[in-house]
DNA sequence: CGCTATACATAGCAGCGTCATGCATCGATG
DNA sequence: CATCGATGCATGACGCTGCTATGTATAGCG
């Protein structure tokens, strides 16, 4: 239903299934407990999309492949990646939201373990802004605001320039990242 | 009622007022109307909220203080800021999302005819990168994926890497943004 | 002054999430 | 094997939502 942009409402989601709505009440115990699981799936969907990206030799590579493989999940189910932060605090499971995040962490540590990154740059923080990044440009877009063509325009250039300002040097960056967005880009074709 | 996030009701609305609910029909054509509305003066009250950061000497200074402003108007009042991005094309003036754009756009092109970006740095494009990045912090903030304190984290140094991707050099960036960003800093004290 | 068009109050409708009630069904227990 | 308790859920109803058909004032204009 979300595929589909109809409204998510009890009685057309247990029509055809022979079930009634008390059948939702019993397993998520009304509507806001089916909300608090349909984003737990989109994070778990997530998650699973974000480690089918092979950690390379070159890890800022990767962190470009991670940001093209989160932006192309948001684009691939518009509704069920909104629906997930219309509160992404409120989950089943409240560490779920921390799974792909610590996929974005690891590269960002092994960016910096192997001299990519300066010494004293914290993977957290890369990792967070990098999010950020996505994040934002992805919701720009799915709102309206910013057309699809903004995606490839600018996520690669605010990844590379994060990385760069993590410690990576310029020209190095932007040529891991295009070869880390290519591998995964979110439009097709 | 946003403000006091109580649920926005056609019947709440006009309790009260001494109108019924034909009247928000007659004015507004019904709830979506009204929602378009909302938006409307989301993005004006953005828009003046913006032009209160002068133009100073240094635009760099001048792109980190309105982000700072940027951030504070959506942590002013969150579900205004929401609201306005539920549906950011769908505007009483569909360019009325514009004009907030076009200050950042501005502070974009004085820094390039000023010589501290790149001649050949496109302003538009640092303006949507610096909106993208204050507009994903922004939301993971209010969505509660990320602390309120992720702002004064990351917000700067994402202005900076971005800034230094167009072109100024790293330390004198840096200078500027902690000088616009403390000038109008999201979060009091 | 009278006519028309606009603004809105009233009342009701369909659809929503929710829940009290009651009926099956299943597993454990004697 | 019979019985009893607990669980799962279908039924129906309740209050609330956005919406609108109807009727009535009121304001503007010739």
């Amino acid at each position: 239903m979300l595929a589909r942009r109809e409204p998510v409402t009890l009685r057309a989601l247990v029509e055809g299934t022979g079930a009634s709505t008390m059948a939702v009440y019993t397993h998520f115990g009304g509507m806001p407990g089916l909300w608090r699981a349909v984003r737990q799936e989109g994070f778990t969907r997530l998650a699973a999309r974000l480690s089918t990206v092979p950690a390379g030799s070159d890890p800022v590579q990767d962190l470009a492949a991670l940001g093209a493989a989160y932006v192309a999940n948001a684009l691939a189910g518009p509704a069920l990646y909104r629906a997930m932060f219309d509160a992404a605090a409120d989950l089943e499971d409240p560490g779920a939201a921390e799974a792909p995040f610590r996929t974005l962490v690891a590269s960002a540590a092994r960016a910096r373990d192997g001299g990519r990154f300066a010494g004293e740059s914290d993977p957290e923080a890369v990792a967070t802004r990098i999010w950020a990044a996505g994040h934002g440009l992805a919701m720009l877009v799915l709102t309206g605001a910013l057309p699809v063509e903004a995606l490839d325009a600018h996520a690669p250039a605010m990844v590379t320039a994060l990385c760069v300002a993590a410690g990576d040097r310029e020209e190095r960056a932007a040529r891991s990242v295009r070869a880390g967005w290519a591998a995964a880009r979110p439009l097709g074709a």
